[in-house]
DNA sequence: AACCGTACTTACCCGAGGGTGAGTACCCCA
DNA sequence: TGGGGTACTCACCCTCGGGTAAGTACGGTT
């Protein structure tokens, strides 16, 4: 508990749809799950170069309480676990296309490299 | 110097796009000076509500930076500096516009407040 | 018996982002 | 003469987002 002071006030709309994205994984948690549909933690995390367990883990809790990401728990005996994006999650991601549009553009007016997986 | 490591490199576009609005401000600060066309440094100040000089300077300048934002200095004796969108301003700020709208529709959804101008 | 892989939790640490409050140079107005 | 308005700069502080590293319970592999 006293986990996050999210969920408002907010400025405006755009305000409450940055809540919900801010945090350095959080929008590559969206695209990851909607490229793949269906992901595991480890598929994430190898999906992810350089995010660490522990933010994986707090920002698929942090948008699973906003309603963005499903997680579907196998209790087998390797614990599975399934991460999948709701239908606000989908749709918040198809919000996002124009703003990638515009980052997309703007790499190449400045530039820009891309990270490297190494 | 030593100001920001901006600029990337970035993983995606969505990635290069929040580099570019993260902060506090900013996104008001594009929606006012989109709003209002022209906007005073003492305006934008009264406009934003609870924003601090130090903030508002450095995002402006970061903004400016960015090519998001145009400072015209006027030489007169009580100062007078305007600011305006770029181009890239303006279509950042079109670009945002569903992101917005989702964020709007989450408002709702969720019952949020909007902070009060007081 | 030792090690890898699953999906985590916990404790600790650091730097940056942002807030507070003061100072600046000049003028206008009461 | 003093207070308010213009557009800032500077110094200080503090929270918190994120990174690192280790621990956990269980089974399959070598």
């Amino acid at each position: 508990m006293a986990a996050s002071a999210r969920r408002g006030p907010y400025f405006c709309g755009i305000d409450a749809a940055m809540d919900v994205v801010s945090g350095k994984w959080k929008p590559l948690i969206l695209w990851e799950l909607h490229d793949h549909g269906i992901r595991r933690f480890a598929e994430l995390r190898r999906g992810l170069p350089g995010v660490s367990e522990k933010m994986l883990v707090q920002h698929l809790r942090e948008m699973e309480e906003d309603g963005l990401v499903r997680r579907e728990v196998y209790p087998e005996v390797p614990p599975k676990v399934e991460y999948s994006l709701t239908e606000h999650g989908v749709s918040l991601n198809a919000a996002l296309t124009s703003l990638g549009e515009w980052g997309t553009e703007r790499m190449r007016r400045i530039g820009a490299e891309k990270v490297s997986v190494g």
